[in-house]
RNA sequence: GGCCCCAUGGUGUAACCGGCUAACACGCAGCCCUCUCAAGGCUGAGAGCGGGGGUUCGAGUCCCCCUGGGGCUACCA
């Protein structure tokens, strides 16, 4: 019997949830789940100089908005806390006292000047940059000396000569490095804190983490790890080193490619279903080809041997298009609810309109948009009487004879319409142009821009039930005397 | 520079352990529907699988080389 699926997301706190981060979580998420074992929520924040509450705070609140759900972290201790890596440095202490004990680290005295005129030098000399081990035979006499006169030393790993390091990336196949390029690395800084290399190893290791799923940015890390795995004796886990999502120049996704927060799509307008189901679809596709996918399907069909091997373009069409598809499916008081946001910024909002009426009204626009924030700029002619008229619109419109004299009488028949909902609407008018011999289309266009203002709305009928008898009226009495 | 990863239309992917007339989706174009805009329906353009060598009856699929892209090269995580 194989241990229970343990995988772990572990963000800095040095900035809010990015789409690669949120990638990565939903990965090691759905992998939890489909394998029905427990997701872990773990915060890196030794680098006490970026590390911030706030942005601890971020990440939790991007998750959340994504709907990825965490079974043990900083809120929900299940037993391998704590779960923030400044909580666990006792943690590393005992382990590196070990390592001590054992021989297997030993204090290099060297100052960050004379490694750095080392690397220089090799360089010069075009040889691999590594450490040259200098003070991994200094006398136990001499360390304790040093030590004493109050010298600064970091802590290194005796790395043999020699040491291959090979594992089988779940994702990436059969992967190996020749140690010769590994150099002794440092597991204590300086000033006693632990570097990430060697805390990510100590904290998945008690928190026994089954499979290790991050970005491929990480491979040249993995054989590091793996020798400290080693040196303290820890079984090794699984690894799976996921392709980078990408720019559209192929290169790193960044600030300069467009928002890479995830918070920044919620406030796009972006549906976080939606939001989550294209992440998932970069990088990964299931069995049956699907691609609009719920939770649960997600959950049954996500394996790791599905994930491509190559990073993926963040691609916002496509994105715009799960969107919609998204909010095609969603019930009419969701809809509006999502959209409340930017209905609020509407100059007029909400005017006469109940939660019934508004509801009707953006569900015109159901169909008609891709993300929430579209809403803003299309529907405001329902809270304000247009104040001018697109100019296109009014050119065509000077071209139907007879406009003032036609409008006003179909205003005549409007006000005796009892009926103000769409097919009697539909019916009145349609008749009215025919008992008048003109074309329907022009009628409509003419009501559609003296009622909006606009030459392209959701369908006049509907519109016109929404917008109500007696501001449809006033409005078209308006639109009479500027045309 | 060194090490590592990767390479199917503009984009995301599919193509089981080699048999394809290379599939799907987004996007794009056209047509249909139609009161406009969308949505929807239909049709189409777009890759012969980065290039070159092998292996094989047969290669996008296996091997080698090259090219291109990306990542890592810290007492940062």
């Amino acid at each position: 019997m194989t241990a229970p699926v343990r995988v772990r997301f572990a963000p800095s706190p040095t900035g809010h949830l990015h789409v690669g981060g949120a990638r990565t979580a939903l990965f090691n998420w759905l992998f939890a789940r489909h394998n029905g074992g427990t997701f872990i929520l773990r915060i890196e924040d030794t680098d006490a100089e970026r590390s911030k509450d706030v942005y601890t705070q971020a990440i939790l609140d991007g998750l959340r908005w994504l709907g990825i759900d965490w079974d043990e972290g900083p809120d929900k201790d299940g037993g391998h806390g704590p779960y923030y890596q400044t909580q666990r440095l006792h943690l590393y202490r005992s382990a590196v006292e070990q390592l001590l004990r054992e021989g297997k680290v030993y204090h290099c005295f060297c100052s960050p000047e004379t490694l750095s005129a080392m690397r220089e030098e090799q360089m010069a000399r075009k040889e691999d940059p590594k450490y040259d081990g200098r003070c991994s035979c200094l006398s136990r006499e001499e360390v304790e000396k040093r030590i004493a006169a109050g010298e600064k030393f970091t802590l290194r790993l005796r790395v043999a000569a020699g040491e291959n390091v090979a594992w089988n990336d779940l994702t990436k196949g059969e992967l190996s490095f020749g140690s010769h390029l590994l150099d002794d690395l440092v597991v204590v800084k300086s000033d006693g804190f632990p570097t990430y290399n060697f805390a990510v190893v100590v904290d998945d290791s008690l928190m026994k983490i089954t499979h290790v799923i991050r970005g491929e940015d990480h491979i040249s890390n993995t054989p590091k790890q793996i020798l400290i795995y080693r040196a303290l004796g820890y079984p090794v886990p699984q690894f799976s080193h996921i392709p980078m999502i990408l720019g559209s120049d192929r290169s790193r996704l960044s600030k300069r490619h467009g928002a890479t927060s995830v918070i920044d799509y919620k406030e796009m307008g972006f549906e976080p279903e939606a939001f989550r189901n294209f992440l998932a679809l970069l990088g990964w596709s299931p069995e049956t080809g699907a691609e609009v996918l719920t939770q649960d399907e997600m959950f049954k069909l996500f394996t790791l041997d599905r994930v491509s091997s190559h990073g993926a373009i963040f691609n916002m069409e496509k994105l715009a298009w799960f969107n919609a598809e998204y909010i095609k499916k969603m019930d009419g008081a969701t809809v509006l609810n999502r959209c409340r946001p930017w209905l609020e910024k509407l100059p007029g909002f909400p005017g006469e309109y109940d939660a019934a009426r508004l509801e009707k009204m953006v569900g015109l626009y159901r169909e008609r948009m891709k993300t929430f924030n579209e809403i803003e700029s299309q529907i405001g002619w329902f809270f304000a009487e247009p104040a001018e008229f697109d100019a296109k619109g009014m050119e065509k419109a000077a071209k139907i004879a007879d406009r003032a004299v036609l409008l006003t009488e179909l205003i005549a028949r409007l006000e005796a319409q009892a009926d103000f909902s769409e097919i009697p609407l539909e019916a009145l008018i349609r008749g009215f142009a025919e008992e008048k011999g003109r074309k329907v289309g022009d009628i409509i266009h003419l009501c559609r821009l003296g009622l909006s203002g606009r030459t392209a709305t959701p369908g006049l009928f509907e519109s016109m039930a929404v917008l109500g008898k007696p501001s449809s009226i006033r409005r078209l009495k308006t639109f009479v005397t500027r045309i």
